[in-house]
DNA sequence: TGCAAAATAGCACGACCGTTCGTTCTAATC
DNA sequence: GATTAGAACGAACGGTCGTGCTATTTTGCA
């Protein structure tokens, strides 16, 4: 088990301790703050392999070693736990998959570092799951801040992929009619059925092809590729 | 609401009221069968909106105007109606999407047709939800009988669907060289990239980006193209 | 038309859920 | 050492769930 982190800055929205800790709102315990982080640690692993939906406090606070309403005191609702799984997930997803490959020169070297970097997430969460997937399943048709803070997560995240892929075009490295959207779609495509093929069918083989159609989809638009258009 | 259909031969089982039929044991109303199959009509609809996990059987005695018990003795359990809708799911599917395409000849007009059918369904689907796509999620790691009944439809219809892409490469439609499960892999992808993107982000184009993606993978793989290999 | 069997209703059970409430314990502040 | 905020607990509530049991109604065949 991973040892639970101290608050720090998200991407993506300020949560309520650090909101009352800029406000001076009177003293905050750092003991508080500790299992709070452990807790969304234990409910993001458990969200991993139930879902979202399938979170719930009673198993959560067994697995903590605490009461249910011990553990449900960190957190208004069960919907707010929720909302913390989801950015939790998000900012590990950031310092796996986005991150690391800023490291690499923009351009094609960063497209394929974000996607080897993609792969190898996807290829753990084979076995774990992945919230970003089953999350959309259980919220596709359920509106409310749940979902808004995993489409926001997912959003940004294909967004920054997007990016890349235009980057890389600039820089020369693709085609110069090479449609960004098109290529992330399809990306995003090959992920999906590796997510799908191997977790659910357990069909083997699934990881060389996803990384086959990468190449694939890659020699499509490369800059020596014929005209992107069919 | 489609007329509940009769008993019928399904593909991949037999179900419990044929065998009883067929062991001779007393009559048989054919008012139960018809209501049961009215049920599973009425179940399928909710399934796809809330997966199988979130069909209720009190939910569906609503819906059906009757009492939860009624609705209960139909089936021995909840598995058994979940495995009833998968089936009926399966049936549907096969009617909509597999046969239809049967009437075109061998190899590439047949996969055509065999993709789109499949857009035209997931196209409708973008609204009410898949079956297929949301009972992954939920049972993918829960064994049991549910779990082997999606799976061995869905692997039916992608091995319906390798094998029309295999008589297209015989046919000389296709490269030689044309490896048929990549093809089907990254023709699995687009359309989990167009659910995707398109029921759970509304992402909208994501219609003609799957289009897009088949076109480009039937010029990489046509007989005119080049060596499949990258 | 009568009768057995099937279909359905009504009711209750036990389990689990998220949530609330009052209490106790701990630790930091004055 | 007294005060006070926060953390955690335990019990309970109202609700929903699948399921079993027992009448009652409806159906279909002789």
């Amino acid at each position: 088990m991973s040892v639970a982190h101290l608050p720090r800055k998200s991407v993506l929205s300020v949560d309520a301790d650090s909101q009352r800790a800029a406000a001076g709102e009177g003293r905050i315990s750092h003991k508080g703050q500790q299992t709070k982080a452990a807790i969304i640690d234990a409910a993001l692993r458990l969200a991993t392999q139930v879902g979202l939906e399938g979170l719930s406090i009673g198993a959560l606070a067994e697995l903590m070693h605490m009461s249910k309403s011990g553990v449900f005191a960190h957190f208004g609702s069960r919907e707010d736990l929720q909302i913390s799984v989801v950015h939790e997930y998000f900012h590990q997803f950031e310092q796996e998959v986005f991150y690391p490959a800023l490291a690499l020169p923009r351009g094609l070297p960063r497209v394929e570092a974000l996607f080897a970097n993609w792969m190898k997430r996807v290829a753990v969460e084979i076995q774990s799951g992945c919230i970003f997937i089953s999350g959309a399943v259980e919220f596709d048709d359920r509106p409310g801040p749940v979902r808004d803070a995993l489409s926001t997560s997912v959003k940004t995240w294909l967004a920054a992929m997007h990016r890349a892929v235009m980057q890389a075009r600039e820089e020369g490295h693709l085609s110069p009619g090479a449609d960004a959207e098109q290529m992330a779609f399809e990306i995003h495509g090959l992920i999906l059925a590796l997510h799908y093929e191997a977790r659910f069918l357990n069909n083997p083989g699934s990881l060389a092809r996803a990384n086959t159609g990468f190449a694939h989809i890659l020699s499509r638009y490369g800059a020596a590729a014929r005209s992107a258009a069919a």
